[in-house]
DNA sequence: ATGAAAATGACAATCATTTCCATTTGTGCT
DNA sequence: AGCACAAATGGAAATGATTGTCATTTTCAT
């Protein structure tokens, strides 16, 4: 049952801790790995089970799969040019934690993102 | 643009205001009303737009579309049953607005989610 | 070396969502 | 009423992520 495939977990942990399925099958296939894409779903899948890493979803609703415990960033970015600033999120981190407290939720994760002008925009 | 076909929205407050696309098409059809699925994306897709309802996702991905208050708020979702909590945001708003202006960001927006296990599951 | 169990991956199937396009409906104008 | 034109509609096909199937390969204890 524990299809722990190291190859995906050490992707997705150069993939900045932090890639859907099919990024991290384009990216070992750029890197010349063989690898099918079942086996990646299956292997993301078992660590979402064994609570290594983290299932969530994108704004279309493509699954991402996250690091656990990775300290993480949140982005701020331009609506226009796309650039994107990695920022610190202590606030959000608290902010999260307390109003999840508040209504019992466990485990809790959370995704944030502002967007906006850049000023060179 | 405004395609805001009232028996959509009708149908969806009728669902208890918290529906898929599919299940809103599956509930008219039952009920006899004759409408495409085209037209029901369409006209999800405008209410989001029109902010009338808030577009959400399930744990398997699949887009639930649910009528919410004009106040701002953000989500508190389970991700094993789907529950969801609106939350006041104001720290958030207060976050984004600052670090988007260190930036030198304009006309700031932002998204924020928190997800967990609700005290049910 | 051998056999059972687990892992793999090519391919097909599924399912929500989007795109395409032809047809229908609504609206204003004369 | 009749006409032109834009908007709305909906069926069918396309898309794209994810899952299921199943034959083959690898692993591993004996």
């Amino acid at each position: 049952m524990s299809r722990s495939n190291p190859r995906v977990l050490s992707t997705l942990e150069r993939a900045g801790g932090f890639a859907s399925a099919q990024e991290i099958y384009k990216l070992m296939q750029r890197e010349g790995q063989s690898i099918g894409l079942t086996t990646v779903y299956r292997c993301l899948q078992s660590l979402v089970n064994d609570k290594i890493v983290d299932l969530l979803r994108r704004a279309d609703g493509e699954a991402i799969y996250r690091l656990c415990g990775d300290t993480h960033h949140h982005h701020l970015v331009c609506k226009n040019c796309g650039d994107t600033v990695e920022i610190e999120g202590g606030a959000i981190e608290k902010w999260a934690k307390v109003v999840a407290e508040e209504h019992g939720f466990r485990e809790v994760g959370h995704t944030a993102e502002i967007f906006g002008l850049c000023a060179k925009c």
